[in-house]
Formats: structure tokens, sequence, C-alpha cells
DNA sequence: AAGCGTTCCAACCGCAGTCGC
DNA sequence: TGCGACTGCGGTTGGAACGCT
């Protein structure tokens, strides 16, 4: 069905592939009801995992990888199939302006739904409908067109190929907006971040490890549902705090999962709405101070103030 | 009905993190 | 400490389905 690209081709040729993907005679494209039927009953008998050794153990001719993907993504049975419905989609609308594109972590928070299916529905559904309504799918801010007096280092700028000034419809719009063009200084967004241990300090006790900076820049999340904070050295480097602290990495961890959860709650939702212009750390710090008395606020000063 | 363009989404890929040896 | 195996994640692809002419 598909034939490795260019790119992948090209590139392993460097690289050493894991076994699985190179093997000759693996099954590749969609699965039949046949496939599907080893694969549950192996699953049901033996449990998730081991994934590796599961397609021989199973009688399948597919790659661990793809045998865990078709699990994950459709046969579970806790797999909600069918179609997003408003409240779900206002649910990845929040946690995607938090979040960014954590798939994994939005769909952790929408109960049956995948991190692949959330990400098909943002990609299709979702991003169009922010552009149409002039918002930065990216940063949830609002677009602003390239404008050619306009200095090359400014951020959350788009191009729009077609008429910048008159947009004449979702799809032309969407089809236009060149995403390549947009410079975000989220590191939610950054590649260039590195995921470190959470800050639990901070957030647990009325200790601050240092000057907390702009929002944008200084909460981060990593895989494990945890907020992190970093901080700006004397250079003003952003400096990742790195302090490795199981206790409190599981509290940073219970604060983070309340904060989500509490941003299902419409109006918390509405009240950090209204402060878009502090974005994350604003939410988070009015999530705090409500919600823990051990939190203050007032020790987290921002550089950019 | 045929041809063509667009949309949707299941499945694939490379990469990075984790774990065990 | 280094290495390989395994797992999970996010980005991307391409074929089926759909809509329009």
């Amino acid at each position: 069905m598909r034939t490795p690209s260019s790119s992948s081709l090209s590139s392993s040729r460097n690289k050493v592939v894991t076994p699985c993907c190179t093997k000759i005679g693996l099954k590749r494209g969609p699965w039949t009801l046949e496939e599907d039927e080893l694969l549950t009953n192996y699953v049901s008998k033996e449990g998730e995992g081991r994934w590796r050794t599961l397609p021989k153990k199973a009688g399948l001719f597919r790659c661990g990888k793809s045998c865990r993907l078709r699990w994950m993504n459709y046969l579970r049975p806790s797999v909600k199939r069918g179609h997003i419905s408003p409240e779900e989609e206002d649910l990845i609308l929040r946690l995607h302006r938090l979040l960014g594109n954590r798939w994994s972590l939005i769909a952790g928070r929408i109960p049956g739904r995948t991190d692949n299916e959330i990400k098909n529905y943002w990609n299709t559904h979702l991003s169009k409908k922010l552009i149409s309504q002039g918002i930065d799918p990216r940063t949830h801010k609002p677009l602003i067109f390239n404008n050619p007096n306009s200095s090359s280092d400014d951020n959350h700028i788009i191009t729009n190929k077609a008429n910048s000034s008159s947009p004449s419809s979702t799809s032309k719009l969407a089809n236009d907006y060149d995403l390549n063009t947009i410079n975000t200084p989220n590191p939610i967004y950054n590649p260039n971040f590195q995921m470190k241990e959470p800050l639990g300090s901070s957030i647990n006790n009325n200790n601050c490890p240092g000057e907390i900076t702009s929002p944008d820049d200084d909460y981060q999340y990593q895989s494990s549902n945890v907020m992190l904070a970093n901080y700006r050295d004397d250079d003003m480097n952003i400096v990742v705090h790195d302090e490795g602290d199981d206790e409190m990495n599981c509290c940073a961890d219970d604060v983070f999962s309340s904060f989500l959860n509490s941003l299902i709650n419409e109006d918390m939702f509405m009240n950090c709405q209204n402060q878009q212009i502090n974005g994350t750390l604003q939410d988070f710090d009015l999530f705090m101070a409500s919600s823990t008395p051990s939190y203050d606020q007032n020790n987290l000063k921002r550089m950019d103030e």
C-alpha cells in the first residue's frame, strides 16, 4: 500500500533501523477483519505489551509497532468511535491552548479518544476553524498577516498566498495558510526546548528557585503530565530547573492534573480566557492561588514585567 | 457517467526516552 | 557507563471517499 518516502529512504541509509521495520514479508497497509480478530484475541488473553514478540505469537505477519498502533487506536475496547461532540471539541481547544501539539496528553484527558484521532481532528477541522476565525491554531493568538514593512522577526506572522486582506473561504484560507512562516516563542511548540524534570519546589512550598520570566517561555510540560518552570540566569539565558525529587514530582503531577481538570470547568475557563495576554502562566497562577493556600503567586517575579 | 480536485483518516515513519544487561 | 531493545510520541503520507464540474 504505502511506499517509503524519499526522506525516510535517505535517512535509513545512514541510520540503524529497527528490525521490525526492515523485515521482509511483513504485511503493511489496512488491517483485515481476520488480523483484527487475531490481535484482539491475543491481547485479550495475554494483555498489552511485548509488542515485539506479539505478532509471531499471535500469528500475525505485522511488525510490533503496527500491532500496537492498531490496538491502541482502533481495537482497544475503551476506544470511542464516531463524531467528536461539541463538548469534546471545546475541551480539545482548551487543552491545545495549554499544551500545544501534545496529542497524547490531550487524549489522556478525553475518555475514549486516541491521540491519533485528536491529532487528525485537529488538523482537519479545528485548525481550519480557528484560522477562519482569525486565530493562529498554534498560538491561539490573533493572526497577523504578513506586512512587507514590518520587521522580519515579528512573532505570530503568517502569510496568505492568495489575498491577505480578504480571505474568501475557510478552505481557501486554510490552504493558503503557510505554517512554515510562523515564528513562535512558546517552548511548547519549540523543538529546541528540552523537557526536563519538573520544578516541584516552587509549587509545593514558598521557595522560588529563580525568577520566572515570560509565561510562554517558562512553563513546559513533559510526557509524564508534569508542569515545570524555568527561569533566566544573569545572561538572560533560559535555565531549565533540573532537580530530581520524586515526591515533588508526584505533587507537581497532582497539581497539574487538578489544573487540567479545572479547565473542564466552564467558569474557570471563561475567567482565564479573558486574560489571554498572560496565557498559560496566568491561568496557572489563578488556579494555584485559588486552590493551593501554600502557593504564593507573588513569589513569581517576571523579568518581562 | 467520467474526470478531476479536495478532504479525511488509518497507518507509517523517524526519533527520543526508558529500561535492563 | 555504554549499548541495544523496546516503547511511545508527533509529524507525515497516501489511498479511499466525497464533491464538483
